[in-house]
DNA sequence: AAGAACTCCTGGATGC
DNA sequence: TGCATCCAGGAGTTCT
């Protein structure tokens, strides 16, 4: 499930792939692939055609092509969302929904999504409330993510303090800081020794600010395990594979001792899905907002 | 209006 | 063995 670290590696991979070359055709073979764009999947190809890509940009984990006519290709990968570059000649993929041809003999841009719960969309540019950044419309309310310069975390800290909820609620919360996902929301709190319910009132700034560090210490060493596989025709999104065996610390982990502690770590129910922390190191708090 | 719940989807894993 | 159920979860939508 891609989160910040494998949305990025797709979008360096595509950067180097897709930038600067021309669009010629768009094949739409799933319209819920491109049930975000209001105006439909006729009008999603045609916007597309003739448009040469500048730049590939991304925001948590919203990426996008940057088009030469001020529009931008916005695409989110979902829960299995992929995007590949392929030699056209190669067989359709299964679950091959959006075909983008170029208009020289260089392969072709397809997306493949065996869940759907991603897609694409063309939409206009906006300028985004933090930090002035041009990004696509429905990215305006995404808040800028830990590794963009001029992230800012005293900022996030005096605006999560304020929420009335859990603190995982907020970290997953892409409104206030975006890319992390529910891997590493627990790894973080693992790594700050914190229950997911602890109430974010009862949070200093310091105790956000440390919270935040740790998860950009773990969505960097992802990042640098999906980065070093990197180096194919393949824009592939499981950067996750070979990161989960080695290096998580709770997430998935029920039943196996606590790295720190030795206790069995937990899962229990939270938000229609699962947490994971150690009973030991992450005692639940009075007040718990779950 | 903020916060929480619901919803979309597929196929591998699990249970009987 | 085969069929049914569970489970993964990001974010837009709907609810309270």
């Amino acid at each position: 499930m891609p989160e910040l670290p494998e949305v990025e590696v797709v979008r360096s991979g595509l950067d180097r792939w897709v930038s600067g070359r021309t669009i010629s055709t768009v094949q739409v073979r799933l319209d819920r692939s491109v049930r975000h764009h209001s105006a439909g999947p006729k009008d999603f190809s045609d916007r597309l055609s003739g448009r040469t890509i500048t730049s590939v940009q991304r925001r948590g984990k919203f990426l996008w092509m940057v088009l030469d006519d001020e529009h931008a290709l916005l695409a989110h990968l979902g829960m299995s969302g992929q995007l590949l570059m392929q030699p056209r000649q190669e067989p359709d993929e299964k679950h091959l929904h959006v075909r983008i041809s170029f208009d020289d003999d260089a392969p072709e841009l397809r997306f493949v999504d065996q869940r759907t719960f991603g897609g694409l969309r063309v939409e206009d540019l906006v300028t985004e409330p933090w930090l002035g950044r041009w990004v696509p419309t429905s990215v305006g309310h995404i808040a800028p993510d830990p590794f963009e310069p001029g992230f800012d975390s005293s900022l996030v800290a005096r605006a999560l303090r304020k929420k009335a909820t859990g603190i995982k609620r907020a970290l997953l919360d892409q409104g206030l800081i975006s890319g992390i996902g529910n891997i590493y929301a627990d790894e973080a709190l693992w790594l700050a020794r914190r229950h997911y319910a602890r109430p974010t009132g009862a949070f200093t700034g310091p105790q956000v600010r440390e919270l935040i560090a740790h998860a950009q210490d773990v969505m960097s060493a992802a990042l640098a395990q999906g980065g070093t596989s990197f180096d194919s025709l393949y824009v592939d999104v499981n950067g996750s594979s070979g990161y989960f065996d080695r290096s998580l610390n709770v997430y998935g982990q029920e039943g196996l001792p606590c790295q720190r502690c030795g206790r069995a770590i937990v899962r229990e129910p939270f938000m229609n899905r699962s947490s994971f922390r150690c009973p030991g190191c992450q005692r639940t708090p009075p007040n718990a907002h779950w």
